[in-house]
Order: C-alpha cells, then sequence, then structure tokens
DNA sequence: ATTTCATCCTGGAGGC
DNA sequence: TGCCTCCAGGATGAAA
C-alpha cells in the first residue's frame, strides 16, 4: 500500500544510485504490467532507451517517474504490493523472485528490479514528458487525471473541493480531486482532526476543513520523515521497512486505546475500505467537533 | 455528470 | 498438518 510518504522515500533512494547512469537493458518477464501507447512495443522502446541517461526521478501523487534525457519515461504505479528494488551483487534470489515482473540493468552493473506479488501495480512507457509537468505526458499516455498534490494545496483550493455530500473519506480517497493519499494517511488524518469519516465533505465547517488539510499535511510530513509505514509488503528501494507504522493513532488499532481519550477504537466500512475511528473524538456533526472528549 | 460497486490478484489468517 | 474460505486494498471501468 504504498503512498505518498513511501513512494516519495522509493524515489529518495532511487535518487541517490541511479541519477546520471546510463541504461544497459530492460527486460521484462510480465508483459502485463507494461502500459501505454508502447505497450505492446515495449521491445523497440526499451532498445531505443539502451544508452540513455537517467536525468531526474522524481513523484507525483503516489506514481514514481523515472525520467531519461530523451525526454522519455517509466512512470510506476506501485498498486498494492509493488517494490522497486536496488539489490546488492548478493541477492541474487530476489532478483530472480518468482514475482519479479521487469529487470532494467545500468551500464555500470546496477540492477533495479520491480517486483510485485499481486500484479496490481503497472509501468508506463511515454515518450515526452517534462519532469517539471508530468501531467499533460501522463494524461496524453492514456493515465488518469490526477488532482492535486496535498503537500502543496491552499486552504481556498481545499475548501472548494468540498462542495459534495459524498463522505469526506471518499473523497480524500478519490485521486482525481486531491492525488497522493491511501487508507493508512486518510485514517490518521481524520483522527487528528477529529473528524468522522462519514461525514459529509459539504458538512464540515471553514474551521474543520482548515483543520483537516493541516493535518494531512503535518501526517504526510512525518510520514515521509519516518520512512513510510510498513505493514506487510511495503519497502524501500533497499528493501527497509519504514518506521512510521509504530507512530499510527488510528489505522489498524481498532480494539486499542485512542492516544486522546483512551475510548477503545472501532472498526467500520465506509466508501468501501477498512475504516479506523475513536468513536468518542470524531464526530459525526460539527458541533460536537470541539469536544475534548470529557463526555456528556 | 456523479457516485457506487465489482473486479483484478495472491498470501496470510482463521476455521475445522 | 492440511484443506477450505475469506479478506485486504489501489485503480479502473461498468452500472446505477
Amino acid at each position: 500500500m504504498p503512498e505518498l510518504p513511501e513512494v516519495e522515500n522509493i524515489a529518495l533512494g532511487l535518487r541517490e544510485i541511479v541519477l546520471g547512469k546510463r541504461v544497459a537493458r530492460v527486460s521484462v518477464r510480465e508483459p502485463v504490467v507494461i502500459q501505454g501507447p508502447y505497450q505492446r512495443k515495449w521491445r523497440r522502446f526499451f532498445d531505443d532507451l539502451s544508452g540513455q541517461r537517467v536525468d531526474r526521478v522524481t513523484r507525483r501523487a503516489k506514481r514514481l517517474i523515472l525520467s531519461f534525457e530523451s525526454k522519455a519515461a517509466l512512470v510506476v504505479q506501485l498498486g498494492m504490493t509493488g517494490k522497486m528494488l536496488l539489490p546488492a551483487p548478493d541477492q541474487r534470489a530476489t532478483l530472480l523472485s518468482k514475482h519479479t515482473r521487469m529487470i532494467a540493468s545500468f551500464q555500470d552493473g546496477t540492477e533495479l528490479i520491480f517486483v510485485d506479488v499481486r500484479r496490481f501495480g503497472r509501468i508506463w512507457l511515454l515518450r515526452d514528458l517534462d519532469p517539471d509537468n508530468p501531467d499533460p505526458a501522463m494524461e496524453a499516455g492514456g493515465m488518469t487525471k490526477l488532482g492535486p498534490e496535498p503537500l502543496s494545496t491552499s486552504a481556498k483550493v481545499f475548501a472548494t473541493m468540498l462542495g459534495t455530500a459524498r463522505p469526506i473519506k471518499a473523497l480524500l480517497l478519490d485521486q482525481t480531486r486531491i492525488a497522493g493519499l491511501g487508507n493508512i494517511y486518510v485514517d490518521e488524518s481524520l483522527w487528528a482532526a477529529r473528524i468522522h469519516p462519514a461525514r459529509p465533505a459539504n458538512s464540515l465547517t471553514h474551521e474543520e476543513a482548515a483543520q483537516l488539510l493541516r493535518q494531512i499535511k503535518s501526517v504526510l510530513r512525518r510520514a515521509i520523515r519516518a520512512g513510510g509505514t510498513t505493514f506487510s509488503d511495503y519497502r524501500n528501494a533497499y528493501g527497509d521497512m519504514g518506521r512510521f507504522r509504530a507512530r499510527l493513532k488510528a489505522y489498524q488499532r481498532q480494539g486499542q486505546p485512542c492516544h486522546r481519550c483512551g475510548t477503545p477504537l472501532e472498526r467500520l466500512v465506509i466508501a468501501g475500505r477498512g475504516t479506523h475511528i475513536c468513536p468518542r473524538c470524531q464526530h459525526r456533526t460539527p458541533d460536537m467537533a470541539q469536544d475534548t472528549g470529557r463526555g456528556e
């Protein structure tokens, strides 16, 4: 479940190692993962990529972007279990795992592999992407249009996003509205902002909306610093786990005491997703939002 | 147009 | 020990 903080950390690791290196060859072991206009012509695409230097390694929402000097780019959507790994030379077993979908070799011998147990991950091949403005190329290549980055969204833009009766949780998970959050950080942000995930988005007061956006940014920044959250599958480019799991306040903590009020957290299903809340802190109406948790 | 819902996929957990 | 069923969950495309 790589979300924005996890992808940010993967990009960081890849940047340290593959930036400036030249591609030797790329082999695809599971063509199903290849997407975009060159889906059926990936051999040619990767032949053309040979000798190209990696110019930038960036992130857009949950997408990882490797761009090359020719303006060609790989856009990686990791899905649930996708990993981009730089296995050490002695890790042949990882390299040859039956879940390895793609292997890219660089001229200095470095290898970068895409491993994905559940095959939800996808790699888009694009010819003309500007890393400083990747959205037009991604859309032209057939990728879904993304909403703004949460970390650079203003309170004003965020407020206009909330003019719908959909549950606030569904809205935050909708990548076309705001792009980068997944189930973990949505639950964490709503807990931090004391807002019930089933609240219609348009029932939030201005104060609640501003508070929610502040908490989203705060949670994301802290998660990035902690290397992301590993529940089972997530690993960074070096194969390390994230350290944010120990800091989670809501996600997967059903039955455990709320860090604010001690009430056991509950699990419910909202927007088709497992949802974790404090039934006391996170209220369904704005007038209860200031409740300090000391009860009636 | 907007929003919901089934589908994809596999390892791990739980039941017996 | 082993077999079976169920579930997670991001993105997508069909259906309502």
